[in-house]
RNA sequence: GGCCCCAUGGUCAAGCGGUUAAGACAUCGCCCUUUCACGGCGGUAACAUGGGUUCAAGUCCCAUUGGGGUCA
């Protein structure tokens, strides 16, 4: 029988590593490809590509694989960093890497894949699939401290299909644990974060670097004066470090509550309890269902409005095409728009949408 | 101008002759984290200046300077 071939997305950190390994070890045909996604050219810092493109070399060398590189940096620059700008520059917080997942992982580079004759497309995300009648689940990964389903919220049947989530059974000390055993080189490896291909920054200078400062006022809700922003675009709701407010009021912190584009002021408030950071119900459109769900005109769910978040016991009506309405059981703290909602019916991972309106 | 208050880190603010000069907020770093955030843990940082009194002064006295108030 002939082997099935899989291409792995190898990141060069350790989850897609032991990811490539596990399917070696089943016997598949595994190819390991690194996407470059981002110019980083710029000489200010190290390049960390070079060095995550040298730790894929070291571990396919290791398990026995050949290994690729593709460029989608045109793709991801169109599809996903010109969104991001955009969302910016309206004053809202988008989340960049479900994008990618949606217009460069499970897109340009699952065609890349299945052009070369690949079976699968595997990458290293904590996340389980399973197939029910011909319908693909995307399921939360096993590990609860790492599940990614999140970011994958606005995959479709398509995209999902002939996916492989080799450690979503996993917990992550098992895979570290299992990369040290084989030998891995990145088996202690500190795991990457921000944003997916762009990497680790000191986020307001980088989006200085795109999007011009447009200082204002920073007021309270009744209209007093308590500081100066520099943009709207460079604080998210929630937001608490970076006011350089202190010592005034209550003493308590100060967090960015609202953002009024129109008179380009930063509403802000003190004490992390303020109402004004906590929301009941929000709408959300392009609403996105992996599988099931979009027959229902309501359902309870659970959802999270942020990655990480536990799920939120919530009740989600159609309100149109794509657009929903979801009502949360307990209030929800900075509920910001351009963020996912994504919904879960228990295990499963339903979709997502983007947060439109924010309801107090 | 006369009189009266006030003066501690970036900000607010403890201190009441002997302290390693609190704390909060801000700021910075680390941790957490494939978004942005939240959060957790640490660090930097101050007695306006000059004279006295006293064994000892942020603490008492006097001047100067800088704020604020008040009176014709």
């Amino acid at each position: 029988m002939e082997k099935k071939r899989v291409v792995v997305g190898m990141s060069g950190g350790v989850d897609s590593a032991v990811s490539a390994l596990l399917l070696k070890e089943q016997g598949y045909d595994v190819v390991g490809v690194f996407m470059k996604n981002w110019d980083d050219s710029d000489p200010d810092t190290d390049c960390p590509a070079v060095q995550d493109y040298d730790d894929v070399r070291a571990v396919c060398d290791k398990i026995g694989i050949p290994y690729y590189t593709v460029n989608f940096e045109k793709e991801y620059w169109e599809r996903v960093f010109s969104y991001f700008l955009e969302e910016y520059k309206r004053g809202r917080t988008p989340n960049p890497d479900v994008l990618c997942n949606k217009e460069i992982k499970f897109a340009s580079f699952l065609d890349f894949a299945m052009k070369t004759g690949a079976d699968y497309l595997a990458t290293g995300h904590y996340v389980r699939l399973s197939k029910e009648n011909g319908t693909a689940y995307l399921k939360k990964g096993l590990d609860a401290g790492k599940d990614q389903s999140y970011f994958l919220c606005m995959l479709s049947q398509e995209q999902i299909k002939n996916a492989m989530f080799p450690i979503g059974e996993l917990q992550k000390a098992e895979v570290r644990k299992i990369a040290e055993q084989e030998g891995l080189s990145v088996a202690k490896k500190k795991d990457s974060t921000g944003i997916c291909f762009i990497g680790e920054r000191k986020f307001k200078e980088f989006l200085q670097t795109y999007l011009p400062a447009n200082p204002g006022d920073m007021k309270t809700l009744d209209g007093k004066v308590v500081g100066r922003h520099d943009g709207l675009m460079y604080y998210t709701l929630g937001q608490r470090r970076g006011l350089d407010i202190g010592g005034c009021g209550t003493g308590e912190r100060w967090f960015v509550v609202d953002k009024d584009m129109e008179h380009n002021i930063l509403v802000v408030s003190q004490g992390a309890e303020s109402e004004l950071l906590y929301a009941r119900a929000l709408l959300m459109s392009g609403m996105n269902f992996i599988s099931d769900g979009a027959e229902l005109s309501e359902f309870d769910c659970g959802a999270k409005v942020r990655y990480r978040q536990p799920d939120q016991k919530a009740h989600a009506q159609k309100r149109g095409e794509g657009i929903y309405y979801v009502e949360f059981a307990e209030k929800q703290r900075a509920v910001t728009h351009g963020q996912y909602c994504v919904l879960y019916n228990g295990d499963v991972c339903m979709g997502g949408g983007v947060i439109d309106k924010v309801i107090i």
